[in-house]
DNA sequence: CAGGATCCCGCGGGATACTG
DNA sequence: CAGTATCCCGCGGGATCCTG
């Protein structure tokens, strides 16, 4: 995510945080990582189930160099590159799984019928 | 954020929570009427630095629907209309706080110059 | 196997003007 | 004041083919 979702990035963390994370993919790439501790490029691919070549590359490649994931390549033939979550994509999950919880509730919510309160 | 943004919904509660946070302004408004519990739309607004009508009124009404905003409306003349969060959106705060706090680490981090580090 | 290169389209979202 | 209505552009991202 760059340039006119750049909003302010600067006064707020939280926007901040999104220009990294943004993005169709990022989320459940990061997702994905965190439920195998390490994946090959294919691996990850058969895993986000509908991404391209072109996709998957560019959102490692952004999250790679925002150090949210670590990129291992060995030379061999033929190529083996394995990824997996940094210290810093380790830290962002406690926010991912508190979306999660959020998100899990609502969806309970909502085929319970029962939505809609107020706050005050 | 519909259409194209919604990936795998119905499998992962996070894609299904962006996909009523998702785009640019929602969260920031979100965050603003964290912070006063009740907004007009001109403030609400004026505090959003740079949003258009269009987007403001378009992020308010899907944030409505999905249960997050509340809209009260008065008769009076001029118009008045306050928002405010509903239930629902004060349960997501927790979630954008983690964002938040993250967000603050990382840049922290920049400019101490330390960052990029390995999970194993 | 792990990508790179190109082409192309749709829609998210900005700007501007108007209204009850 | 609190929105609507239109026009328009850019880029996020898909599809397809190519390569070390």
């Amino acid at each position: 995510m760059n340039k006119k979702d750049m909003v302010n990035t600067m006064d707020c963390p939280v926007t901040y945080a999104l220009n990294m994370i943004g993005g169709k993919w990022k989320i459940p790439i990061l997702w994905t990582l965190s439920q195998n501790r390490v994946l090959r490029y294919n691996e990850l691919k058969r895993k986000l189930n509908g991404i391209t070549n072109m996709m998957l590359t560019q959102s490692l490649k952004e999250m790679e160099s925002c150090g949210l994931i670590h990129r291992e390549q060995y030379p061999e033939i033929p190529p083996r590159v394995e990824y997996s979550l940094t210290q810093a994509g380790l830290e962002l999950l406690p926010a991912i799984d508190e979306l999660a919880k959020w998100g899990a509730r609502q969806m309970a919510l909502r085929h319970t019928g029962n939505n809609e309160s107020r706050s005050e």
